[in-house]
DNA sequence: TTCTAATGTGTAAAAAGTACATATTTCCCT
DNA sequence: AGGGAAATATGTACTTTTTACACATTAGAA
């Protein structure tokens, strides 16, 4: 449950026998980043007493003053001091177990971001990026979470201009070549990777090379400004909705 | 908030100022069928008075005993009598001010079932089918909620075998097409239809023929039993998380 | 200067998608 | 019983996309 709960047990008390609304909600963030050519998600110790040895996913009770999106970008943006980045809501938990505290269902949302320009605001709980591909367990059913998250994350990383929010504003194809990999855990033909990219018409050549690498440059891209969407696509809030 | 929020108005008064659990949770179900050759989905006019002249989804609040799917799959089957159905959830509803008598968010779900298999439990609400491309509005944010479904459902059905759902047991491929033409609001070519539908190999040649029509009878066909998937692809309940 | 390691590029074959026309079968009507 | 209407069933040429695959070039490092 993360902090913001700081609810007095007595009043927790005074509305456990209430129907429909004793139901907490929550976000939780699969905030990817890549980082020596490994895709790694910002994950930090739980601080529940039965998961004393696992690291969970970032997440907290959603206020009643904001909506999911809100919350999930506050999440973010307190915990890497990043303000411009790509959101999306991915599934909503709603495993009537799935918190031992309570009942708690929580909206999860994947997050991409350029390890280079973040800051973590380091706290005592091991806040830390680990390598997804090794992890084999988290707290809460947070891995399930992360699966979930990562199944979406491939799903859309071929069709849409994405995953250039995990890279910095110039890189190499053979950078782009070597995420698409490590997203997608497969090795990609280098010439047909080109073609393919090439076809989709996302990049500018910026005439310039790759500086400080131990072997011939290679050329620097960047993506058309036209396709960087790093706010989440669905409106935050939608309209009030219209009487007749 | 529909039925099932029988809350006596002191116990809400009671707990309004809290923080964290005045939250409450309901689900939405855009449940889709085929029928006249049109894409409809199942309406009830709003109980509340601010929406007194318009329609909405079916949905309730979540119990605190039910997890998501089943409170999604408890309303399809209140409302249509049917067992074994389709569902799968979509999105997430959470602004602030999007239902008018409170914080309430809402998980959306579309399910898709044959008409001919179901009786609706008709009730004085004007329960009733309503062709897809007619909505122009509905109460909440229900129209949002329905062009969401709509589209997720368009993303899925050249990909998934999901659109058999909406026929009979036995169909003909003309049948098939016009429900692909349905919900993709376009028109294909027979052939290079047929072509397509070959190659991934979802239908078995029933070796019958169609009756009582008016014109020289198509050839039935049958999905293969392997393909169908009529309850939702994610698990309804994850594992309990096991402590290390 | 030579070696190494990576960049950069093209072509042929296979698969998938698109555009398009004619013969056949059944029903229905006279 | 025959003829017309309406839908079924089917194939081919063209284009686009995907896949498999090899060699010359460049810059850094020794």
């Amino acid at each position: 449950m993360a902090k913001g709960a700081n609810l007095k047990t007595a009043e927790l008390e005074k509305i456990s026998h209430l129907d429909y609304f004793n139901i907490a909600v929550s976000v939780d963030c699969v905030i990817f980043c890549y980082e020596e050519k490994e895709l790694k998600v910002l994950v930090i110790k739980s601080d529940l007493e039965e998961f004393s040895n696992l690291y969970s996913l970032l997440g907290d009770l959603v206020r009643p003053d904001e909506d999911l999106d809100t919350a999930s970008y506050r999440i973010l943006q307190e915990r890497t001091g990043m303000e411009d980045v790509y959101l999306e809501q991915v599934h909503t938990f709603g495993s009537i177990d799935r918190h031992p505290s309570g009942r708690v269902i929580t909206t999860a949302y994947y997050s991409l971001i350029d390890a280079k320009h973040q800051k973590l605001r380091l706290t005592n709980n091991d806040l830390h990026w680990h390598p997804v591909r090794n992890i084999k367990k988290l707290a809460f059913d947070h891995k399930a979470i992360l699966d979930t998250c990562l199944g979406r994350l491939r799903e859309q990383v071929m069709e849409h201009p994405v995953i250039f929010n995990l890279l910095p504003e110039k890189f190499s194809l053979r950078e782009l070549q070597e995420l698409y990999e490590a997203i997608l855990s497969v090795s990609l033909d280098r010439r047909n990777f080109r073609k393919k990219i090439g076809i989709k018409d996302w990049l500018v050549d910026l005439n310039e090379m790759e500086e400080d690498v131990p072997h011939r440059p290679g050329k620097l891209y960047k993506l058309k400004p036209e396709f960087k969407r790093k706010t989440p696509r669905r409106k935050s809030s939608s309209p009030r909705p219209q009487v007749a």
